[in-house]
DNA sequence: AACGACATGTCCGAAAACGGCGAGCATGGC
DNA sequence: GCCATGCTCGCCGTTTTCGGACATGTCGTT
């Protein structure tokens, strides 16, 4: 649902490559929507939104992320527009303010949502960050610093991490 | 009461053989009124109406049931006289639209005459198709793609649909 | 004249299931 | 004692499932 509403949101796509495998980019008339690595869990797929390589803000998430990947940049500075409830909202904007090159756990973002004891809840909408890499939902590890889980592949999640020398 | 003025307005009948058992068709002064597989749901038993083999409207549909069933007709051309309530004839015209080799359900035939809500009575109007066959009330399923009933028995549905190459 | 039963489908609310967790406890090795 | 391991159980937003209510035209019964 929330999926379909999103993908019906999106007035443009742009897919670039990565060194973690292609990465399909959306966005809709306020900001940026998605982010997905292909094969990816929750990948919308097909999308009907028209492929603009020169939208102004597609290619700006473009050079940010190809500057990231490059290891010359820790920070991302784009509108984004985070299609999904309110908890959901809460918890990717939490997840924003981990900084690179840290990791957190699941509790601590309960915890900085006001809701100490949601900490399932928190995991499945840290599951469903449709903005990947640039949400910064690798950084999140179990209480004991285990790896739990990535949308993407446990692979990526490692290599993110590695990338920005946390660990 | 349907039933029995169908019957009285009858004015000749004739019994032909088919894969799936006797069909007794019986005609009135307009159009060909009935066609009902024995034992069916409905069927009105022994008519007072004369046997007329050579009744050219008869032996016309005799010979495209003959057809159909052979597998080299598809589609009916006969000069029907559908005896029901305005309704039921607004259903049993409806059903005429759906092609051989297609199925609908009763939801659809519903919007198809203005009523999008009335779908109980239509599947009640659609049970009662005094013409088998030639109005192919065994081209419409449930919702979900269910088989839910046919007055002539389900196997005669499934036979039928497989005849023409739907499912 | 009123009522109930149908060859259904849609909608809405309640209830249950499902997670990218974490704390608490029991166990078993040193 | 001390630690690591593995289990159980509570936590909570979201999703899925399920059950009932409703709409509608005819016909056979009361």
């Amino acid at each position: 649902m929330t999926l379909k509403t999103l993908a019906a949101a999106c007035t443009a796509q742009l897919t670039i490559a990565t060194p973690l495998g292609p990465v399909l980019l959306a966005r809709t008339e306020a900001g940026l929507a998605g982010a997905w690595f292909e094969g990816q869990k929750d990948h919308p797929g097909v999308l009907t939104a028209p492929e603009r390589p020169a939208d102004p803000l597609l290619r700006k998430a473009a050079a940010q992320l190809a500057e990231y990947f490059a290891g010359r940049r820790s920070r991302f500075e784009l509108r984004l527009d985070l299609i999904g409830t309110g908890f959901q909202r809460d918890v990717w904007q939490a997840l924003l303010g981990i900084v690179s090159g840290t990791t957190t756990s699941y509790g601590d973002i309960a915890r900085r949502v006001g809701k100490p004891k949601a900490v399932r809840a928190v995991g499945a909408a840290v599951g469903r960050n449709p903005v990947s890499v640039i949400v910064p939902c690798h950084r999140v590890l179990g209480g004991d610093g285990s790896l739990t889980g990535y949308a993407g592949g446990l692979g990526r999640k490692t290599a993110l991490l590695e990338l920005e020398g946390a660990r």
